[in-house]
DNA sequence: TGCGGTGGAGTAATCGTTTACTCAGAAACT
DNA sequence: AGTTTCTGAGTAAACGATTACTCCACCGCA
């Protein structure tokens, strides 16, 4: 593979001409750079990263780490980060935690180890992972749940406040019995939404009970197991879920059981998705900003770089709630 | 940040020494050992990846990129590549070339800069990109589309003949006037689909008409406003529809016109996904093996690695018809 | 005792850039 | 003209690992 003595040569100047040439750093003979770049062009040369990466210290790489590629949330939110980033010539990388403490440490120590410029992660109950990025004064930024204790930007949404709405909507429309399937312990978003939940509730005088509460990891398969049993055990008329891919798995319960969303119970469910309009009735949601979240925390990140003195901020945006037929009575 | 010869001098060592020690190429004195481990323990040594890049040549990282983060299929590819590659220590880095090919070029370029160990694409229609790591002889395999003319590693879905076996279906079904929404002009998956629905249309001496097929991007808006057009000029018994995302335009569309999946309207799309089975009547679909797509292209990329002088191999996997009731007049 | 062989550790070259420093020549002064 | 200033290009020293090569000490054998 062609080198940058390989193309000093081809343009008969040295390697510090086709280097300032090539990054414009300082003025070079537009007659040179000419060369220069015909030389490059000619042989093909791509400069090699690695030794670029060693001699500066820094790679204009991103590492986004999140918690579920197959979760849309996510996934929109990864598409706000490189928008922006590559308006600014930054790369992305994005990495698959998977909700797992041990991926999430290997991807972190891959992040270091590259000296990508900075990391942007959804980070798992497992804190030490980020203290790893923060002792090493790597510019961080975490999304969709805060590090406890940790002076961190942070962008987030207004998730137990959502919650509480979304709630309180359902108390609104004449439910009662409203149960919640949420999930793990330890994870932010899930103990916030509970606590929304919980919230709406108390605000209302109505009693909350645990064996209205179901806490699951955050799929389909759990959650479609916990409103098997809440529908068997507890009859709530109405339920909230925290995210879509629950949303599959308490819709198809319902449907198992012969109960209709809306008329006989209510649901209401974080993340608006594409399908939510398709079923019948029509899911009722909380919308969140995630491409908004994606290109606030790039942003951030990007501020962070420049100056990685500035005070650490916290973002949080609010979420939406779109109502539509699943919580619904007539 | 700590360097190896930090590590080097506090464990009262040289750097070779701590090198060896840490990747255990050869035999080190196990005393010596423990006092190289404890000192990079002590220090949170983390080796420089840029300088053992450049020294190695080589990165223990895979490229893979990717058409779309937002559609399922693909990250369930990732998925599978992710699972291969790291059982043998590999990293992955997930690139969104989103359908464009000069953000694919731009990921080719990070990919031969940053001395990728290897890449996994679904290539754009944009043969030069993958030329430009075939050209480098750059471990290259593609996945769900082919690259035409190139001895290049291929993992592909039979997706003609999955579009003709979806076809039949709906013909078997008694469905006469079927209609085509399928992808972009060039893009290899798009006109094997169009092409499977002609087949079978021809086998069973139906005459094809240009009128009943509507070609646009893979997303949501453009197959809304293809399957508008042919409900309102072209009035189709039956649609195929080439993806999940495109699905959730033409059922829009079939809500809006009022008519009834199934009933009315057959619909059989590609890819299956949670909520084929929420809506209502729940959705036919041609399920792609995905997650074993990745774990292929992976394996194949990682033989390719260890040896590439090795003859490029195309593996065709088959997709599986699973009949619901938008498929059914019944 | 002397000698070849061997295992294990250190020395230093190397990977391909970027950039501080140096230096030659031209321009702009006195 | 002589001196200073400036511009632009070349020289060479990093960056931090890996590894070929060297060397020392020790072992076994005659």
């Amino acid at each position: 593979m062609a080198t940058i003595s390989d193309v000093a040569a081809m343009a008969g100047v040295s390697t510090a001409t086709v280097s300032r040439a090539l990054n414009g750093k300082s003025t070079v003979d537009p007659e040179l750079v000419a060369r220069v770049l015909a030389a490059a062009k000619e042989l093909g040369y791509q400069p090699n990263g690695p030794a670029r990466n060693l001699r500066r210290q820094e790679a204009a790489v991103l590492a986004l780490i999140i918690s579920d590629v197959e979760n849309p949330f996510f996934t929109a939110i990864a598409r706000g980060v490189e928008d922006v980033a590559h308006t600014v010539g930054y790369s992305v990388v994005l990495c698959n935690a998977d909700e797992n403490a041990d991926k999430e440490r290997r991807y972190v120590d891959v992040a270091i180890q590259e000296r990508v410029a900075g990391v942007i992660m959804s980070p798992t109950p497992d804190v030490r992972n980020a203290d790893l990025l923060i002792n090493r004064n790597t510019p961080l930024v975490a999304v969709d749940r805060p590090l406890p204790d940790r002076l961190v930007d942070t962008v987030l949404v207004d998730t137990r406040l959502a919650a509480r709405q979304a709630t309180e909507h359902l108390l609104a429309k004449g439910y009662t019995r409203i149960g919640c399937v949420t999930g793990p312990s330890g994870v932010r978003t899930a103990d916030d939404r509970l606590s929304g939940y919980r919230d709406a509730l108390r605000a209302a005088g109505v009693r909350t009970s645990p064996r209205l509460v179901r806490r699951t990891e955050f799929r389909a398969a759990g959650a479609r197991k916990a409103a098997a049993e809440l529908l068997a055990h507890s009859s709530p008329d109405a339920l909230l879920v925290a995210n879509s891919a629950m949303a599959t798995g308490v819709l198809a319960a319902l449907g198992e059981a012969g109960r209709r969303p809306g008329r006989e119970v209510g649901v209401v469910a974080f993340d608006d998705v594409a399908w939510a309009e398709l079923i019948d009735p029509p899911l009722t949601v909380v919308a969140q900003p995630a491409y908004e979240m994606g290109t606030v925390a790039a942003q951030l990140l990007l501020a962070r770089i420049a100056d990685n003195g500035r005070a650490a901020t916290t973002t949080t945006l609010a979420a939406r709630l779109i109502e539509r037929g699943s919580s619904h009575r007539g």
